[in-house]
This record gives structure tokens, C-alpha cells and sequence, in this order.
DNA sequence: CTGTTACTACGGCAGATGAG
DNA sequence: CTCATCTGCCGTAGTAACAG
């Protein structure tokens, strides 16, 4: 193979070009493979001279990642840190807000969903050592974990929207109340009703009585906990929410990944790679196709 | 100065379980 | 049984920053 070409998604073998590299060979912010495959191109890795790319070949920034040996993944950079604690702090928020009015919901089905859906978050699955929400707080979510959390965002997900569109079928996105502030009639939206309502030292049955019947106080009650965190899982979804972080990274980079015996691999379609768990507080990741 | 700790790059791997 | 996968938990090198 000659070195000004290369052939996208599969592995280039080492060429006579880089026989002199080690693969293992490592510096200061330069991984494993990277001073190798620099040598096939004759390029320096730019190391600490760049924090956005690893090599610059062929009017390309290239970030270079090596997989691991046991499972073919990758781990991100610190870069990604902060991307994802956006997330995972949404995630919490929904739970602990969840676990919060548990206690106060009336019995019914809809509190029954949100009982199954809560412990679910606090249950191990697949091979799981570790619950969801404990695999949140320690970093560490495994794949079956991350599987099953996906789901559990859109089964919230599916609960707000109905709740949204029964609030709009009874036609009371707004709500007339007297203001605490001056005794005066003013329209409130149904979540700033509910609250007010909620606050005021009456018996609940009172409460349920306002918004109709118990099952509706609890929808309301849900949706006034959730539908703002829930915001950024609007048109996607948990899994995409990580696969778009994880790409964004190799925007206007490309991931070259390698391996000390069968060479490098150029991916092409950013699409093919895709956050399958959390490890260490940030996204691993892996390759289709691979 | 020197010695030490902190920080920021970079992945690694042991043990258990499940598939065949 | 053997082998691959899954899960959880860490490690190392190089340099900068700081204490004395």
C-alpha cells in the first residue's frame, strides 16, 4: 500500500514506511500508534501543540484512538466531561423529583407506572452489579444499565406527552386564580395552578376536587416535576442525546483508530460510532462494523 | 534551585457470566 | 469444557505548579 492512499472503513496494514515505529512508542499528550502511523505520512503528532487533533495528514486533522484490546472500545477525552453531566444531571433531576412525590401521589395506575418506573431506575439489570441510579452517581453505567435507562426516559417521556394532550383536551392550559400577592383574579398556566393549589393548607381530597378527580391531580403533579427536564429529550432521545455528544467530538476530525497488528482504520461515516456505556464519567464507545 | 504534588494527556485489565 | 463478552475499577508518563 502506498501511504498517499488510503482506504476508508477497514484496516490499512503497517506498511515498510513505519517499520521503524514502535506502535507502543508514547510522549507527552501522544498515544499509542500515533508516532507509527505519523510515519506512513511523514508527519510529527502534534501532541501537545494541539488540542484539537492528533495528526494533520493529507489537509486532515486526524484524532487517533487506539482500541481497547478486550472489547474493541474507546474512551473519550476530558472534552466530552461536561456535555455529558448536562445529561446525566437531567437524568437525576427526573428521578430524584420522581422518588420526591411518590409519597404523595394517589393510588392509581398512573402511580403505579411511575412506581414500576422508579424502581426500575433502582434495580440492577442484565449483569449489572450496580443499580441505574447508583451507576449514575458512581460514573460507571453498564450497557445493560444504559439499555434499560433509554427505555425508561421514553416511558417518561410517553406519560408526559398524554398528560400534554389531556391538559389540552379539558382546555385548561390556563387557569383563573386569586393572587396571593393582592386577592385579584389572575390566569395562571396549569402547571403555576397546580403548584399554587398545591401549597395551600386544604385536605387533599379539596385539591383532587379542584383538578377533577385523583388520577388527574397525579398526572399534573407528574408532569409539573418532569416536563422541564424531560426538555432535552424532546425530538430524541436518551441514546441519540449520547450518540450526538459523542460524534460532536469528531466534528471536523477524523477518527482513525489503531491497532499494532492489523494497522489503521479510517472511519468515514461518524454515524457508525456510538456510545454504548459510561465508564470513568464519560462516554465509551464503540464501532458498527467493525 | 530541589523535591513533591497536581494536572492532563493517554487506555487497561481482572474476574464473572453466558454462549456454543 | 472453551472462548468471548460484560462490568467495574484503575494506571502511567510527562510536565507544570508549588513549597521550601
Amino acid at each position: 500500500m502506498k501511504s498517499d492512499k488510503i482506504d476508508l472503513d477497514c484496516w490499512n496494514s503497517w506498511t515498510e514506511k513505519s517499520s521503524d515505529e514502535k506502535f507502543d512508542r508514547i510522549g507527552q499528550g501522544i498515544g499509542k500508534g500515533e508516532y507509527k502511523l505519523g510515519a506512513e505520512f511523514d508527519v510529527e503528532p502534534e501532541g501537545q501543540n494541539s488540542s484539537t487533533h492528533d495528526l494533520y495528514v493529507m489537509n486532515e486533522k486526524w484524532e487517533i484512538k487506539k482500541l481497547d484490546d478486550n472489547d474493541n472500545s474507546f474512551r473519550l477525552g476530558v472534552k466530552i466531561s461536561a456535555s455529558y453531566l448536562n445529561i446525566k444531571i437531567k437524568v437525576l433531576n427526573c428521578f430524584n423529583a420522581l422518588s420526591k412525590i411518590q409519597d404523595q401521589l394517589v393510588s392509581g395506575i398512573i402511580k403505579e407506572k411511575i412506581n414500576k418506573i422508579i424502581n426500575s431506575a433502582n434495580s440492577k439489570h442484565g449483569r449489572s452489579e450496580k443499580s441505574i441510579i447508583d451507576g449514575l452517581y458512581t460514573n460507571e453505567v453498564s450497557g445493560s444499565n444504559f439499555d434499560k435507562l433509554d427505555e425508561l426516559i421514553e416511558e417518561l417521556k410517553e406519560i408526559t406527552h398524554n398528560i400534554e394532550k389531556e391538559i389540552t383536551f379539558r382546555n385548561i392550559q390556563e387557569i383563573e386564580l386569586y393572587s396571593s400577592y393582592d386577592g385579584k383574579k389572575i390566569i395562571y398556566s396549569t402547571i403555576d395552578a397546580f403548584r399554587k393549589i398545591n401549597l395551600e393548607k386544604i385536605s387533599k381530597e379539596k385539591k383532587i376536587n379542584l383538578f377533577g378527580d385523583s388520577e388527574f391531580f397525579n398526572k399534573i403533579y407528574i408532569y409539573s416535576e418532569l416536563f422541564e427536564d424531560l426538555k432535552l429529550f424532546k425530538d430524541t432521545t436518551f441514546k441519540k442525546k449520547l450518540n450526538k455528544i459523542t460524534r460532536d467530538v469528531f466534528n471536523d476530525v477524523r477518527l482513525i483508530l489503531v491497532d499494532k497488528q492489523k494497522g489503521f482504520w479510517p472511519v468515514s461515516n461518524i454515524e457508525n460510532i456510538y456510545c454504548y456505556r459510561i465508564t470513568h464519567g464519560g462516554p465509551r464507545v464503540r464501532v458498527k462494523n467493525l
